[in-house]
RNA sequence: GGGACUGUAGCUCAAUGGUAGAGCAGGGGACUCAUAAUCCCUUGGCCGCUGGUUCGAUUCCAGCCAGUCCUACCA
């Protein structure tokens, strides 16, 4: 029997549980569930990771404190989970005395493995609201380009990369108001030190093939990053006990909320923290994303050979889900969130759907929401359930016949399969276990198909053939349930009231159940009603315009607003500023790709007559240059010329849209003509 | 800019150094026990593009294109 001890990323108590965070805890809590079938000694812990300056906004903004907001944020987490049939041993928080003590605990190893050393941070300062800010919260001029109102690391306009504190004219985008340059110390953990211990411990057996060669081509490559972990106060979180005024950076004490809530269910549970974390026999699985790889294979080893526990036997990662093949969008009713979800659909369909999606490498995963459908009713609700519901009714009356019958070594071949469908979810290959056991249901089908309970029935000297076929029918049914425990609870729970016996070790398929009466067949889940699917989107959608309105506070044309919440209204200029601004209408005479360039079209532009500028613009994603020949754009015409790498661009042309793919030209009513100066 | 991964039938995904497979969708037939379920047959593919290695490449190598993630004081 193995020691398991299973971990799905902490979900940030900033935000609400939707459809993308649910790939990884129904992707733990499948695993867990078999090991657990599999009779492994396996818990499975986690924890709303609470700390960090985004908590102390939410509470600011909501006029509460952060331990409300945390609390309650928990609260709705956990009902989130409960809804999708996820069970944790314990969920806990990473504002725990327990997280507190442990915190201290690792630093005080930290400190004595010399890999903590201080030095100074610059950092922007808000004076109003007294905090220090991170570069997310800070917006001002590109050094670069002078582009205004760009964000804090990189420039939206120019793509120029730079630290905040290099912005000109810094705006703090909590107050508004102008931030004060801070020098203050802060705590770094000297990665590099640990070096052996990280390299050793990434392999083949720790870590998806994909990681180690991605960690050993960057990280490794190197060497390694010390990283801050420290933060000034105010900051929402625990203060570092020899560093006063100063707070372990969240993804410090994260982590370590992973040993902590095992703690707190050793108390409750009457075990030793040591017998899981400081036990060679015990294996430590986390389930994570693959966004936050570097803190598990990184800096988590480091701190927990400081901490003087045992490393991961491994971390599996997973890719991110997209719908419909796109990022989740609000405004396309995609982002959906966990109790939306349950408001309109089975929390069945996505655990099984998942499953049939999920492998054991860090690739995306798609919720196609046509495939979403068919593929439930085809295989959940058409294969496996259909052996069940058109085979129970016959034997109602005369139960399950008191020998098990001839099959033709179905039965027998359903139970070696389980050998290597417990490989496949060993391996987190989900997708090939439900695949192995729809090709199992397609077996059984045609048995039926062939042996024709309704005709025997029909011949009452043939009671003992129908009972018979009916007996191995429902036989092969459960042995699907069992195999289907860990994604589908839900129904080998009903299953098992059934047969009048809970299904729940995996060995129960080696052995035929014979000679007992069944509870009467209730259906076991419904067909999925493609209305419910649209019905849901559509409740997206409203909620997202819902939202949009509130922001936008008036507008009939229901406009999202999510555009100017990305880009908030430039401070007052005069009409004198305005008119420094020469806009032309111009035409396109002439558009080039540039070979090397990523972004760039070169574009002729001509103002009439004989007058022409050289514009190179960041467009190449969204348009072709032989769609932009002929077409009459506006350009700023008296912006100072700028010396690209390709060439020297002699204005820009206006468009307006986030970037990429998404941008619009914009250009004058028919009429216009190149030259006209646009006021 | 550097690193990693992905790109196979309409859709979602397998497999493999030797003329490509499944499920769903599409087409045809059978059945009526079953949640308009099931069963049988079947149409679909320059295996992203271009070169190279090889007797032979979708599979190995290089380059390119597209997408994703990480990383980086590139215009």
């Amino acid at each position: 029997m193995r020691q398991i001890l299973v971990t799905s990323a902490l979900p940030y108590a900033n935000g609400h549980i939707h459809i993308g965070h649910l790939v990884e805890y129904i992707q733990t809590d499948i695993w867990v569930r078999f090991q657990k079938m599999r009779g492994n000694r396996c818990i499975y812990i986690c924890a709303d990771d609470t700390h960090g300056a985004a908590i102390t906004l939410r509470a600011q903004a909501e006029k509460r404190s952060e331990i409300d907001v945390i609390t309650e944020m928990s609260q709705a987490h956990q009902a989130d989970f409960a809804g999708f049939g996820i069970e944790f041993d314990q969920y806990g928080s990473t504002h725990s005395d327990e997280n507190r003590a442990l915190c201290a605990d690792i630093w005080e190893g930290l400190n004595k493995a010399g890999l903590i050393v201080t030095e100074d941070v610059e950092q922007f300062f808000d004076t109003e609201k007294g905090v220090y800010l991170a570069d997310r919260f800070i917006r001002g001029t590109c050094p670069n380009c002078g582009s205004k109102d760009q964000p804090g690391d990189n420039c939206s306009k120019c793509d120029a990369v730079y630290e905040a504190t290099e912005l000109i004219d810094p705006i703090s985008q909590i107050s508004n108001s102008t931030p004060e340059l801070r020098r203050t110390p802060h705590k770094f953990i000297d990665v590099e030190k640990a070096r052996d211990t990280i390299a050793n411990w990434i392999d083949d057996d720790t870590l998806p093939e994909q990681t180690v060669n991605q960690l050993k081509g960057s990280y490794l490559h190197e060497p390694l990053k010390q990283k801050d972990l420290s933060r000034p106060g105010p900051y929402f979180g625990f203060e570092i006990p020899d560093f006063e005024g100063n707070y372990w950076y969240v993804w410090y004490d994260a982590p370590i909320g992973y040993i902590a809530t095992t703690h707190q269910w050793c108390k409750a549970n009457g075990e030793e923290l040591d017998a899981w974390w400081r036990n060679e026999d015990c294996e430590i699985h986390h389930f994570i994303g693959k966004d936050i790889t570097y803190f598990h294979t990184i800096l988590w080893p480091a701190m927990l050979e400081a901490g003087d526990f045992q490393l991961p036997a491994k971390v599996r990662i997973h890719g991110f889900l997209t719908v419909d093949g796109e990022k989740m969008s609000k405004s396309k009713g995609t982002f959906v969130r966990a109790t939306s979800y349950l408001d309109h659909l089975d929390p069945t369909y996505l655990r099984y759907y998942y499953a049939t999606k999920l492998n054991s490498r860090i690739e995306d995963i798609d919720l196609n929401l046509e495939e979403f459908a068919t593929r439930v009713n085809s295989e959940l609700v058409g294969k496996v359930v259909n052996i069940a519901s058109r085979s129970a009714k016959f034997v109602a009356k005369t139960g399950l016949s008191d020998t098990y019958p001839d099959d033709g070594g179905l039965f027998e071949k359903f139970a070696k399969a389980g050998d290597d469908i417990a490989a496949h979810y060993e391996a987190g290959d989900f997708s090939k276990a439900t695949r192995a056991i729809i090709e199992l249901a397609d077996l059984a089908n045609p048995y039926v198909e062939e042996n024709a309970p309704w005709e025997l029935k029909k011949d009452e000297t043939k009671a003992q053939e129908l009972q018979d076929v009916c007996t191995v029918a429902l036989n092969l049914f459960r042995q699907l349930a069992i195999y289907l425990g860990p994604v589908i609870p839900g129904i080998t729970e009903k299953v098992s009231t059934l047969f009048d016996e809970p299904l729940t070790s995996w060995d129960q398929a080696k052995t035929p159940v014979t000679g007992k009466t069944l509870n009467k067949f209730k259906h076991l889940v419904q067909r999925v009603d493609p209305a419910k699917i649209e019905a849901m989107i559509e409740a997206g959608k409203e909620a997202a315009a819902a939202e949009a309105k509130l922001n936008a506070a008036a507008g009939s044309w229901d406009d999202s607003s999510d555009a100017l919440d990305a880009e908030p209204i430039q401070p007052e200029i005069s009409f004198d500023d305005f008119a420094k601004l020469d806009l032309r209408v111009a035409r396109v005479v002439e558009a080039n790709e540039v070979p090397k360039a990523n972004k760039l079209v070169q574009l002729t532009l001509s103002l009439g007559g004989d007058e022409t500028r050289n514009v190179f613009a960041g467009i190449k994603a969204a348009y072709k240059p032989e769609d932009l020949e002929g077409k009459l754009v506006v350009m700023v015409a008296n912006l100072a010329p700028r010396k690209m790498k390709f060439g020297v661009s002699e204005g820009m042309v206006i468009a307006a849209g986030p970037g990429k793919d998404e941008i619009y030209l914009l250009s004058p009513d028919s009429g216009a003509v190149p030259g006209q100066r646009v006021s």
